[in-house]
DNA sequence: GTCTATATCCAGATAGAC
DNA sequence: GTCTATCTGGATATAGAC
């Protein structure tokens, strides 16, 4: 509930209490929120600033006050989305084999799929665009955290640990599986007559595709 | 090669040859290739209808005559890639089991992703936009394909010939794992050092999918 | 059927009072 | 820091000559 600041708001969007600073924080949160679900919503280039101010409950002079561009703004929801999924990568690293740490860290990205639909959504778009805007993010952070991977997946292939096969496709294969979830999660919702997946039907989807990329990969 | 009939056109998109229907066709099918590119890069609120009509070579009002708006060209190009999906899907049906069936069926959809990545992003931002335009075709055809073959997923499993998965959430990881070479191509590309995946590399690719997949549900 | 020129609208961004 | 009013560019779509 980190982010629910919006109750400390009044509806025409100042905050009651705190210093300038948290003010100032609460705002820009508040803002980069609603950004996030209407660049979600509509993408980049059908999104609009006026919009976005509506959902926060802001003027929309106020957008360009605390961020300089629409570009700008939307380079920002697009980093915490990245960020995210970084940290949640952190139980690969600890695990001491595949079958914990690929189950782990499906567990930990299906439920950001779950959590933050929009920000899957956002990267995606911003991906199938050509990352015109993260572009240096693949190239540094993302390419150093891939090949990082690749190790630890080639150790434990080598200790015997789980079947031969190529690392990079595997972690494909993983980002796709678990980010289909948010993505898609209109066409899923369709397919399920209508309704988001109920608690019982997300644990399913959970421990489904555990076990077959588990099994899949010689572990299990 | 059948769509390669841009080389029938003078620089001025004027077909050379040929009666005024068949004109008319290739005017239209150079749109429609231009469009889904352009769609694709930029979505939909970031296409032009100025730009399409410079990749196809055509002044923009000519676009306008072909289709009546901007979103009528975008629905043709989203039926396109879905109808070509639909095609494909025919070897799950004559399939004798699971092995040949979904073997059959990722090794279709990596080929659609490798030579229709564009018609696969388009789709792709479609849906995750909350298919605005093509939800009837979600909640009609789509909806009676997943069932239709989730009938024949349950019966390989009560026939032994594979492991006890849900039919749906086997599908979605059918759908996520071949489109996502077409959808985050950039995102591969980069990790790939910069360069697309080579003739090599897709078959790698495709025999990587279907190990895992194949292996996951108890087949192989 | 094809093209140039244009009408109309709406977006991002800013000015300036409070 | 917040808001109203406005500037300016660029988009869809159309009119009308050829």
């Amino acid at each position: 509930m980190k982010d629910d600041e919006s109750g400390k708001r009044t509806k025409n969007g100042q905050a009651s209490r705190g210093s300038r600073a948290e003010a100032r924080r609460a705002t820009e949160e508040a803002i980069l929120k609603a950004a996030e679900r209407v660049f979600a919503e509509a993408g980049f280039g059908g999104a609009t600033m006026q919009l976005i101010a509506d959902v926060a409950g802001l003027p929309k002079a106020n957008l360009h006050y605390y961020f300089e561009t629409k570009e700008s703004l939307y380079r920002r929801v697009v980093e915490r989305i990245f960020n995210i999924w970084l940290e949640a990568a952190d139980v690969f690293d600890e695990a001491s084999g595949p079958a914990e740490g690929i189950g782990a860290y499906i567990d930990a990205k299906m439920e950001i799929s779950r959590n933050h639909p929009n920000g899957s959504k956002v990267w995606a778009s911003e991906v199938m665009h050509g990352a015109p805007v993260i572009q240096d993010y693949l190239e540094t952070t993302l390419r150093d955290w891939t090949e990082g991977r690749a190790v630890i997946i080639r150790r434990w292939i080598a200790e015997g640990k789980m079947a031969e096969v190529d690392p990079h496709h595997l972690l494909y294969m993983l980002w796709a599986t678990t980010q289909h979830y948010a993505d898609f999660s209109h066409q899923i919702e369709t397919l399920n007559g209508g309704a988001p997946l109920s608690d019982a039907q997300w644990e399913e989807a959970k421990s489904c595709v555990k076990s077959i990329v588990l099994r899949g990969i010689g572990v299990s």
